[in-house]
Order: C-alpha cells, then structure tokens, then sequence
DNA sequence: CCGGTATGATACCGATCGGTATCATAGCAC
DNA sequence: GTGCTATGATACCGATCGGTATCATACCGG
C-alpha cells in the first residue's frame, strides 16, 4: 500500500537493496527452502525478473547474504573489542553479553550461518564454504582471546565457549528465549574461571 | 532389483516400515523439505499412493518420525541410566560420552530435533510440539541428575550442560567431527567440577 | 531530444511439490 | 473357492518451484 503515491522519507531504496533486505528477512524468519522468489520480489514491492537481474540465481543470494550477515557479525565484534583493548578477558566477557542479548530477543530464530547449515546439505552450494569460513574464524578469534586471557589450554576453553555459544543459538528456537539460553553468559564464565584457575582440565 | 524374486533373509518388512525407514534416513540426511513424499516412496521400493496409505500426509509422516526418534532417546538414556543406579553423577558423565560418540561419527549432521526446529517454522506443525516437548524433558532430566549430585544451583548447571549439548550437535554439522564438537564430554566435567567445587556461580 | 539504465508487468517454461483416484494383483483366512 | 487386506502401477490434480523472454515505461545525463 505504500508504493507509488507515498514516499514518507528520503529516497526509495534501489529494487536490488529491497529485494536483499526483503529475503535477509524471510530467509532468516521462515528459513531458506520455505520461501519462494516470487514471495521475495513480491515483498520487496518488486517482481521475479527484478530478482534475477540482480541476483544470478536463488543460491547465490542465498549465499550473498550470509557474506553480508558475515561482514556485519565482524563489525559488530570489532567494535566491541575496541572497547576493552589489551583486555582479551574482558572481551571474552562482552563476546558473550552480546550474545546474551541477541538470544534474548523474542525475534531470535537462531543463528543465520549455523540454520543454513542445517538447511543446506548440498556439498556444493556456494552458501558452504561461507559458513564453514565464518565458523572457523569465530573458533580461531575465540581461541586468540583465551591465550591472551592466559588460559592453560586455550584452544580447548576456546572450542568450550564456542560450543556454549552454538547451544545458546539453538536452544533459543527450541525452548524460547526464557529457556537455557538466557544461561550462556554465567555458563561462559563459569567455563573460563574454571580454566584459568585450576592446573588440570 | 531386490523385490519379487529374491528374499535373501527372513521377511520383507512391510510397505510401512520400509517408506517410514526410508523416509528417517532421508529427512535426516538432506533434511526435510529437501525431501519429497515421491523420492521417500521411491527409495522405499514403494509408491506415493503407498506412502499415502499408511501416513496421513508429510508433515505427519515428519511427526511420527520425530515420535519415533525421542522415543529411541529415550530407551537409550534409560539403558545408560541403569549401568549406573544411584550415581546421578556417573550417569551425567555417561550422557556426555554417549552425545560425544554419536557427534564423533562421520555420518552425524546433529540432532533430528534440533534441525527439524530450523527447518519448520509454521507454528501449527504437528511436529513442533513433539520438539518442544522433547527438549523441555531432556532439560528436565538434566536437572534431576545436578540435584542428585548435589550442586548448588542444580538448574543453572542443568542449563548450561543443555547449552553444551546442543552446541556439539550443531558444531559437527558446521566444523565437522573433529571441530569443537570433539570437546563436548571435557567440557560438561570442567563445568561440573566448578559447580560442584566453588559456592559461587 | 536522444539514448542508456533501471525497473515494472506479464506470460511462459519444464520440473517438482503434496495429495488423490482408479485399477490390478498377490497373499492369506475362512 | 470367496472374500478381505495389503500392495503396486499409473494417471491425474492444482499449485508452486527456480528461471527466462519480451515489452513497456520512467528517469536521467548529454
């Protein structure tokens, strides 16, 4: 209802960003398989073909967004880090605050990087190779935080914490945001406490 | 090519069993909406109007397939429950080595629960309900086992043991089986342990 | 005014989706 | 035998899937 006649505030974004935001939304709210490309374009107040002009194919949108999602988790990590330099321990900390808060929004549906990978089971979709990506830094930025936190093991509390963190994102699509999830954060610092106080894992 | 002439040993399972089998195996390999009613029929040496006979339609057959899952879960917890009477903190030890031998398999792609959750998101799923259900028991029991090893704050351990669980079955869909999922049994002890040890959380 | 670029509209494609109707046959109980 | 049950085979249904071709229009810089 808001198309032609009414244009509220500043420029009507470009049918590229629209339909991008639009299937951000529904990928992530009603899964990957369950929505079509025409519900895409039509929620983007656009049509199929103006998909497929900016989008080679219904993977690889797929896959743009998760590059997408990618960029955004890194810049919010950033930003958080930044606010406790030459402090890993306490970035440790606010890594997991942040994740607290986004698990305890009643919107949650997990996360987007590890429901794909559940969706997608095709070796060679190009969403793959971004999630493992996307993964395998996360382990490796966890891991640099727990050696600089002075851990004894560190790439095993790193490879701990990352497992909490999954659970957490899972837990809140099973059992809602009241669930386990609202845990993680003392489950984290339970696991690091732990870790660096006593000598044996 | 194995249907009329050969019977190579005892009785051919029914029409049933086989698209129900059939249908476990594909669900939880490609995932659910990967799969379709024909593809299921087909691999079952059946047909669709087979299929139909027995199952009221897909989502049901996903249903009772779920039913069927928690139920298996269940009978193997138990059995591992018994090897250990009267010792709920063996019995969690156990939990984990039993979830860490099942996520170390090359052919796990986490759990059947925990991904149909990803996949179905229509609130009215026959499924979603089993799911839940599911999940909220496993939580519970988890919970009976920390009160019975006499931690302090028994459902806060329980939920962070949850969080662990759930974080192994996803980790080995995304990072592989010798990801972080390898971790899982190590780190229900270290939390555990600080549970158990300090009066603080 | 001209010409490109971006976009919408519509019709179409073959394939597959979940689901059904109909007919035939094979086995088993009585 | 006569049924009844289980099963297979096939054809069909409307809807939707991902993807394409074509035509029209609106805008914008020269």
């Amino acid at each position: 209802m808001a198309k032609k006649p009414s244009k509220p505030a500043g420029e009507r974004p470009s049918a590229r960003r629209r339909i991008f935001d639009t299937a951000a939304d529904l990928f992530y709210r009603k899964g990957i398989r369950a929505v079509g490309v025409e519900t895409i374009a039509a929620g983007a107040d656009s049509t199929k073909m103006g998909l497929y002009r900016s989008f080679p194919s219904k993977d690889e949108l797929v896959a743009e967004w998760l590059r997408d999602h990618d960029i955004r988790f890194w810049q919010q990590w950033d930003k958080m880090a930044n606010r406790h330099p030459e402090d890993p321990r306490k970035q440790l900390n606010a890594a997991f605050r942040l994740l607290a808060k986004h698990v305890a929004d009643p919107r949650a549906r997990g996360c987007a990087m590890a429901n794909a990978a559940v969706e997608i089971t095709e070796k060679d979709h190009p969403a793959r190779e971004v999630i493992e990506t996307h993964k395998a830094k996360l382990r490796a930025r966890l891991a640099e935080l727990c050696v600089g936190s002075g851990a004894r093991q560190p790439q095993l509390l790193a490879d701990h914490l990352f497992l909490l963190m999954e659970g957490a994102q899972v837990a809140a699509i099973t059992l809602g945001v009241r669930g386990p999830a609202r845990s993680v954060a003392p489950a984290a610092e339970a696991l690091i406490e732990a870790h660096l106080s006593r000598q044996r894992s």
